[in-house]
DNA sequence: TTGCTCCTCACGTCACGTGAGGTGGC
DNA sequence: TTGCTCCTCACGTCACGTGAGGTGGC
């Protein structure tokens, strides 16, 4: 498929995904045009790559584990157990930002005078 | 106190602190020198902002809400009530933020075979 | 005079948004 | 030929980081 379906099959932007492909986590195969062509596959590399992005992960770090997770699974391939050591660090930092954010969600119902 | 004391009393540099001034978060007088001469209410002050920042709320967000807290307290002046609005705002988005956090960590620990 | 702190530009970062100007396929 | 989609620059955004080059107070 094109960019313009990936991108609305993935609630995203062309720009986005251009700028995921410059930073190696998208590899289309370009059509004579110049077009980028886009397997069926790359639906859920996109989301695995929104979701990661979300929870504050980084393009490089992101690099690294989406070539591990096969498509349409949820699980590290069992030739990748080198990531196993970035991914627990990373839960802990999700693990701070979250208890950061209730920290903070508290001190607003204070200063609302909850 | 000067900018390098108010930095170290906060936990952060003062450049950040430069960047709360040109945001009008921060109102510093001036010695005769230049140097920028912060009041001892500035230190509660930057602790607000730092975490009201972290919770995701902007510097044009936080120049609203920031003249409304008191020194040293942590509640709303009075004089304030249209800010609640706002706050309840920001409150939905802390919690749906942490929701997706939430998600993800769960994701995180699926792909690591937990 | 030395050394620490301060000052003002001003460019860099990260994950994109947003035109500018031009081309491809039905 | 028209209209929709695509392409590549390239600058803007937000909250600062990081020098560059110069000055103030003890």
């Amino acid at each position: 498929m094109r960019i313009g379906e990936l991108a609305r099959r993935t609630g995203t932007t062309p720009r986005a995904l251009r700028y995921y492909e410059e930073q190696g986590l998208l590899h289309p195969d370009r059509r004579p045009s110049g077009y980028r062509e886009f397997g069926a596959g790359a639906e859920h590399t996109v989301r695995h790559i929104q979701l990661l992005l979300s929870a504050g992960l980084n393009t490089a770090t992101i690099a690294e584990i989406v070539p591990c997770i096969p498509d349409g699974r949820t699980v590290l391939a069992p030739t990748c157990p080198e990531l196993l050591g970035v991914l627990a660090q990373e839960r802990e930092r999700i693990d701070a930002s979250i208890a950061g954010l209730a920290a903070a969600r508290a001190v607003l119902e204070r200063i609302m005078g909850g």
